[in-house]
DNA sequence: AAGTGGTCTAGACCACACT
DNA sequence: GTGTGGTCTAGACCACTTA
């Protein structure tokens, strides 16, 4: 209903009415409420009623939701697809081993690609798989893009969230040809640890965006009387 | 009890006990859990139970969270100071007015400040408010510095959330002399526009952090089987 | 099979905003 | 004062995990 515009930018009616309207109980409207209201999309006010923010509908991208790359880019209008870069059994890099929690023995997968957006290079991407996880055989050709597929169909893993750091960075000599920028133009550096149900970390990824294809937008609730 | 260690990285009581533990019903246990869990907190599986997840006590800087700059740089343990570069009424700038839904004709109030941590720059930050808002006399003086509170004593104006767009940028000269880094340096921009609980835009501002200094992590959940 | 979280109900009282 | 959202209760059934 929301949606179909059926009150715009206005007010909702109230939680009874609409629990009648929908004959369910009042606990079940509150419920799905607070989950609109969580994502911005209702804002509610207390003796006062509950109204529609359309704002929230217009951002693209929003940085507290996980999105697959390739949906990503469908979603602003180009055709997606991948360029395999690199694919190394062995060693993994000191960040990674650090976050994956692997000793100086233990080896992972390192694999790289590059994603485009209408043949344009949009994204970098570099993840890292502790080998332990690995459970069943598999080509490499299944780690020439999108990973998760991997983790869950060769390790038996899924992740159930990230912790991503988000970083200002540059483009070095490597990095502005995988991405065909300039050298010394801004990127987005995601620094991305996903972790499974159990809090154990199983994937880690760098991942570089170029800034003029995304905007990452989070939408911040004040809690106290804060200063900027 | 969590924050006591009661429980550590393991399992909590199961939600009937605990309500009958703390004497009050399974919904309100829910609902405390909810929030727990959607902060990242705790993690809950359905058929199993719910279970403390420390890691994320360790995340400094949470994006999806607004701080006041001043508890942001005292909480990273430095002292933190002030200083007022510019105060501006006049026709804002083009990004600004669009943002503030300004006409042409439209004044505005631009303040720009530098926040210092151990007496070192960390933060530049421009700040635009409509001067249709102000509904009191003010002293120049109370724009140096967080506006927050001249947005609540001057403009009977509170901020209810921001939307605020992340990008990577490069500090210019102007930008290298106020935060007394080298030209080209990678700086964290947030672009934030503040609304009210009408969702009314009320604060536009310009916010340069030398990430060196900051460490911004979101959590991000998993929603469908996504690629990364 | 037993225990867990997920969902829902029908009712109550409170805090707050409007007029 | 009336109506709104905010909180809480006591009970029910379902879906899922684990042993």
């Amino acid at each position: 209903m929301i949606q179909e515009k059926q009150f715009g930018e206005g007010r909702l009616p109230s939680e009874p009415s609409l629990a009648k309207l929908l004959g369910v109980s009042r606990g079940t409207i509150r419920q799905a409420m607070e989950q609109l209201s969580k994502s911005g999309l209702l804002v509610r006010k207390h003796g006062a009623g509950t109204y529609v923010n359309q704002q929230v509908l217009n951002i693209q991208t929003r940085l507290e939701e996980v999105y697959d790359f390739v949906e990503m880019i469908h979603a602003s209008g180009h055709s997606a697809s991948v360029v395999h870069k690199g694919l190394e059994l062995g060693a993994p890099e000191t960040n990674a081993a650090k976050a994956l929690r692997l000793g100086a023995e233990d080896e992972a997968i390192t694999t790289s690609n590059v994603f485009l957006a209408d043949n344009v290079p949009v994204i970098y991407c570099v993840d890292v798989i502790p080998a332990h996880l690995v459970k069943h055989a598999y080509l490499s050709e299944e780690l020439h893009g999108p990973v998760y597929t991997f983790l869950e169909n060769r390790c038996a893993q899924r992740v159930s969230y990230n912790i991503t750091e988000v970083r200002p960075t540059a483009a070095d000599k490597n990095l502005s040809q995988l991405l065909a920028c300039l050298a010394g133009s801004s990127l987005h550096l995601f620094i991305e640890i996903g972790f499974n149900s159990d809090n154990q970390p199983i994937i880690f990824s760098e991942e570089y965006y170029r800034p003029e294809f995304f905007s990452f937008k989070v939408v911040r609730k004040m809690i106290p009387s804060s200063s900027g």
